[in-house]
DNA sequence: GTCTGGTCGACTGTCAACCATCGACGGTGT
DNA sequence: ACACCGTCGATGGTTGACAGTCGACCAGAC
């Protein structure tokens, strides 16, 4: 779990976090096991959509193409379906998930919940130390805007809102962060619905990190919520206008 | 992960619950796996204290005391640690969890966030089902703490939480309620902290609910989130305080 | 006496092969 | 058109085996 947490988080760029490493070798990565592989392997293929909706995943030939075996990719489904992305029906087998707006409704309702306790934890806390890493965050979003790399800037705005869950030092908000949201994210595509201006991301980004710099967890929070109310109505939106497929 | 969270559900009593089963034979259930029958076993175990916190769990002997292989066992692992029951250690095996003061906080936190929203869900929607939902969740309360059983009274107090979730209509706030919380409580061993008085606890849950029965999804939030909180303090409190064993 | 190095048993991670059974599909008979 | 039936493919589960690691123990070197 810590390793897919960690995966993730790589996934979308904040590899460039500033964890500047102590002097020498000091933790060793830990003991990668293959079935982590085969989750990667398989979470890369859905998410590039190299493995359509509803496709039935057959644990046989997964297990032959990727030189693995069953067992490994039993384990494999039961992670990514601990993510979301994948949905196991008994004696049927396991399935790329299918997204209504119902479901995409309910990841941001997530959202706005885990968001919204992780700023008012770091309001309250008037963390510092956080707020100087959700700035980054957002500087990252500005420079990927000024690019006009409009994928690089969702991935960095997904970042920065996992930056969020991380600074909050509730770990477990993090984990629940990181278990539904980043897939349900990708699997959307990046472009369901379009930016009106790349520029205004960031602006919006920095109004809710000085919500939380104020000091006042409601204030924070419900800044936060509001933010995740918005991209969920226009999302689910754009989901069920498509979903006529 | 349904059967997990309908045996979770029945475990702490709910299975009193107003289903009132339609006419004749309808739903049949679910093909029941094997590995899911493992992890009741198992988790029936380490909740009733017969495998005590930081226990090594080796696969093989429990394969064998159980009667099914070892596969099996790591599926049940892997569920259990979804619960947060268990902890696995690449190379090392899995051990019953050991909750420290920040773990039972941390959950108490995960706690607010999601029930939270799901008072402000059910106080948005003016859910008048769902409020009398409740309202029988306060009454089997009641009746508990007039019985005197302050066991009875803990389960049907995380009952009325998890009818909470549950009839916000977001299956997975749902989800992460059952996922975290119910083991948490029950490791805590009902009886960390001791109630002033019984009778209160319905009262207090009364309260609770005519926030939301007001409309106003912040109050309703707050209201919860408060009840939360204080929990949150006392019970990380009381397992500071026997933390130093 | 403590630190180093090696041995050994225990356990996990993974694989391959196998069986019973269930589900879906297609053909058949009516 | 519809219900029945048999086949085929896939899952759920088992067994047995094997390499790599971990942890503990033991013995010798500094």
């Amino acid at each position: 779990m810590t390793d897919a947490r960690a995966d993730l988080a790589l996934a979308y760029g904040s590899d460039a976090r500033g964890d500047a490493e102590l002097p020498d070798l000091v933790p060793i990565g830990a003991p990668r096991k293959l079935a982590l592989d085969a989750t990667d392997a398989l979470r890369e293929q859905i998410l590039a959509g190299g493995l359509r909706r509803g496709t039935h995943l057959v644990e046989a030939k997964l297990a032959a193409r990727l030189g693995v075996s069953r067992g490994t990719i039993r384990e494999a489904f039961r992670m990514l379906a601990a993510e979301g992305l994948v949905e196991e029906a008994p004696r049927r087998g396991a399935f790329v998930v299918t997204l209504r707006g119902t479901d995409v409704r309910e990841i941001y309702d997530v959202r706005a919940a885990i968001e919204g306790r992780a700023a008012a934890l770091i309001a309250g806390r008037r963390d510092e130390a956080a707020l100087s890493g959700l700035t980054d965050a957002i500087e990252r979003i500005r420079v990927a805007s000024a690019s006009g790399d409009s994928r690089e800037v969702r991935l960095m705005d997904l970042a920065f809102h996992e930056q969020l869950c991380a600074l909050s030092g509730n770990a477990r908000l993090h984990d629940i962060f990181v278990r539904y949201v980043p897939a349900l994210q990708t699997l959307l595509g990046f472009d369901v619905l379009r930016y009106e201006s790349l520029a205004d991301i960031a602006d919006e980004h920095r109004a809710l990190v000085e919500a939380i710099r104020s000091g006042q967890p409601a204030a924070a929070a419900a800044a936060i919520e509001r933010h995740c109310e918005e991209a969920r109505d226009k999302v689910a939106e754009a989901i069920d206008g498509i979903a006529s497929t």
